[in-house]
DNA sequence: TCGGTGTATTGACGATTGTCGATGTATAGC
DNA sequence: GCTATACATCGACAATCGTCAATACACCGA
């Protein structure tokens, strides 16, 4: 007699993850992806001029690109002169690491 | 004499991270992140009716972000009479977890 | 102070994205 | 068959994004 339900209720996470999403989002484009590896890998601070010279874009997007890194704060920067330097953010792999396991932690077994 | 150079050239990772992008694209979106957050703590299906439910969303968005996440291979789905039940995809995390790696492996130490 | 070089910002453009109403499709019960 | 329900797709819209030319800014050397 009574309705069939498609199951018992699952209540939708109600945790908003506005800041991962935004995180996330700034890994969504393959050369800025090519940036953070290149920074990964060099362990060092890389100049500007080395991703303008070595990406397939013009000087202002590849500077649009680190500017939305530096804003999620996953790259840091310092100008020494007439060039400026970028480096990996100490935290970066670690934040990103929190954020996936914030999302994808399994339930709890307690 | 010799013009001044910025730093000894760094390559830049010629890598192309397309699919890495395109599976962070997939995360770039809170209501994307609540629904895997919800599956990965049911760790079972989930019927879509939970999420049109619980999230502030109309009917036909849910079902685009769910798209987009079948697309991105992070959930599959299976329909059982009028009722369609996700999951998360058996490899989810690991995909994540190794797209993370590729881009930030430390450099070789060898 | 004046060019010259490296980087950032601005303004514009097409492309993509998130959203929703309307409509289509699949299944269940009558 | 018909109707109702659950979900997907379509079409449209505003907003955001990736890109580039033009311009501005910062620093250096003469």
């Amino acid at each position: 007699m009574s309705i069939q339900r498609c199951c018992p209720p699952t209540s939708v996470v109600s945790a908003d993850f506005e800041s991962e999403g935004t995180l996330f989002k700034a890994l969504g484009d393959s050369h800025r992806l090519s940036i953070l590896a290149t920074l990964a890998r060099a362990e060092d601070e890389v100049c500007v001029c080395d991703f303008t010279a070595g990406l397939p874009l013009n000087q202002p997007t590849v500077s649009h690109h680190l500017k939305l890194l530096r804003e999620a704060g996953l790259v840091t920067c310092e100008r020494r002169g007439t060039w400026v330097y970028y480096r990996l953010a100490p935290d970066a792999r670690e934040r990103l690491g929190a954020s996936l396991h914030a999302i994808f932690k399994e339930k709890s077994l307690a």
